[in-house]
RNA sequence: GCGGUUGUAGCUCAGUUGGUUAGAGCGCCAGGUUGUGGCCCUGGAGGUCGUGGGUUCGAGCCCCAUCAUCCGCCCCA
């Protein structure tokens, strides 16, 4: 009988499971956080579907993309729709701003989403064809303060979980004013020593000429050592709102490094880019990227409103988290855990654990019908802090004996006295 | 799309120049304690050695193919 299994770049989550981009707990850990420190920040959830329509990202993420031309999971629906698994979080969540006039509301709207992306690429460590985003988005404003606070945000939910040694990359790379004569100059550096180059700056060259800066081939790098800077060519707009970015991001005691070679693969971005890497991570060190992307909204057909982002793998942090062992708290998901002695006490059993549950007390059991031994084992195994053990003596005098297993104590008290006393610490 | 790695018990792995019934640790189950977990001791269950074909008297080990896995390039979170 053949096995299945998931399908190659995906994975499961699970209850106990050893890799921590696979374990529950902690999943439900780091979620909790994001909410919490979104919630903080005054961000409220959006959620959409793991379905668009596939024009929805030509558009916005750029037919030369990469992820356009061939890491998006398109299919033709049975009414004759091309529809795209989502690859990336942002185009849907200004799909759903303006397709549902949050807008109208006023103000900044300020966004958040949890969800699967989808992208066909070739598996390796931390990369996947099913990946989870934690992604704000930040629509209304042009203020060069929410830019810093979008990056602050990004990196207290880092500080929130231990996670140090990050390297946040900041960038301008323009508006649509500017970006024309930076791009000629850089086509003009580029163009004596085309032939020289990687064939994949070849085709760049052509198609995107900002894309060669992020080479990695160390030919090219060489190459495009005396490269103009963007910052040369910036227009007075973008200047000021980059250099009044870096304050703020300065003021509120942030570190980052400028990195005028930092493009990002979607074509939406204008001035603010910004990316938060972890040198232990492996080769892919990006743990979040982002930026303002002031024309998209009116790009998907809604009113002229700027706006600024980022998406955060999940399942990075996790793996990042686990190579420096810095494991997130998580309560044991069990308080109690009842431990029935005979017959007349194990027809109890469940009784009991209605009252405790009801109490708001989470308790378990085994089921198994097994020898007093092996329900303590799995009492211990479970890591609920206290065995409520039940015989015929207990029945008869109407407490139970709390074992508190961390110490080995034991004390009898009624099972009311219990909750009390279990509800009064928390 | 390209390159490499590894596939033996639930997990991590060992398996000498191809040679009888394929091993260890951990985990699991049970007993040692007919009312007590974690430590210790004893025992037990669990494997078509990824799959298919080939070479050979004989293949976990050699050859071919195939599938899967992980890692790197590319790209990105």
């Amino acid at each position: 009988m053949a096995k299945f299994q998931a399908p190659k770049g995906t994975h499961d989550v699970y209850p106990g499971a050893r890799k921590w981009h696979e374990n529950t707990a902690l999943w439900n850990r780091l979620e909790t956080i994001f909410r919490e420190l979104a919630a903080l920040h005054g961000y409220q959830e959006v959620r959409t579907p793991v379905i668009e329509p596939t024009g929805l990202f030509t558009r916005a993420v750029g037919e030369g993309t990469d992820i356009v031309s061939k890491e998006m999971y398109t299919f033709e629906s049975k009414g004759g729709d091309s529809l795209t698994l989502r690859p990336e979080g942002t185009a849907p969540a200004l799909r759903a701003y303006i397709e549902n006039s949050i807008y109208a509301e006023g103000g900044v709207a300020k966004l958040f989403y949890i969800g699967p992306i989808f992208r066909y690429e070739r598996p390796q460590e931390g990369r996947f064809r099913q990946h989870t985003q934690f992604g704000i988005e930040a629509l209304g404003s042009r203020d060069p303060r929410i830019d810093a606070e979008v990056v602050w945000l990004a990196l207290s939910i880092y500080r929130r979980l231990g996670l140090d040694r990050l390297v946040t990359k900041v960038n301008s790379v323009g508006c649509p004013n500017c970006r024309p004569a930076y791009r000629d100059a850089l086509v003009e550096f580029a163009r004596p020593f085309v032939g020289q180059m990687s064939a994949d700056n070849q085709r760049r060259f052509n198609e995107n000429p900002l894309r060669m800066l992020d080479s990695k081939d160390p030919g090219d790098q060489k190459l495009l050592e005396g490269a103009p800077s963007y910052i040369d060519y910036i227009c007075d707009e973008c200047r000021t709102h980059f250099e009044a970015f870096k304050a703020n991001l300065t003021a509120l005691g942030a570190q980052y490094e400028i990195d005028s070679r930092l493009v990002r693969g979607f074509d939406y971005y204008t001035k603010t880019a910004f990316e938060i890497q972890s040198p232990d991570l492996g080769a892919q060190s990006t743990l979040c990227g982002g930026g303002r992307y002031d024309g998209l909204v009116e790009e998907l057909g809604g009113p002229s409103t700027p706006g600024i982002g980022f998406g955060l793998g999940i399942e990075r942090v996790l793996i990042a988290l686990e190579k420096l062992n810095r494991r997130p708290d998580t309560a044991p998901p069990l308080t109690a855990f009842i431990v029935t002695l005979g017959e007349n006490a194990a027809s109890q059993g469940l009784a009991l654990l209605t009252r405790l549950r009801e109490a708001g007390i989470a308790a378990d059991m085994d089921y198994a019908g097994r020898s007093m031994k092996a329900q303590m084992r799995a009492a211990g195994k479970s890591a609920a802090p206290y065995a409520l053990i039940v015989g015929d003596d207990e029945l008869a005098s109407g407490d139970v004996v709390v074992k508190t297993m961390a110490t080995g104590e034991q004390t009898k008290a009624t099972l009311d006295e219990f909750i009390a006393k279990t509800i009064g610490q928390e």
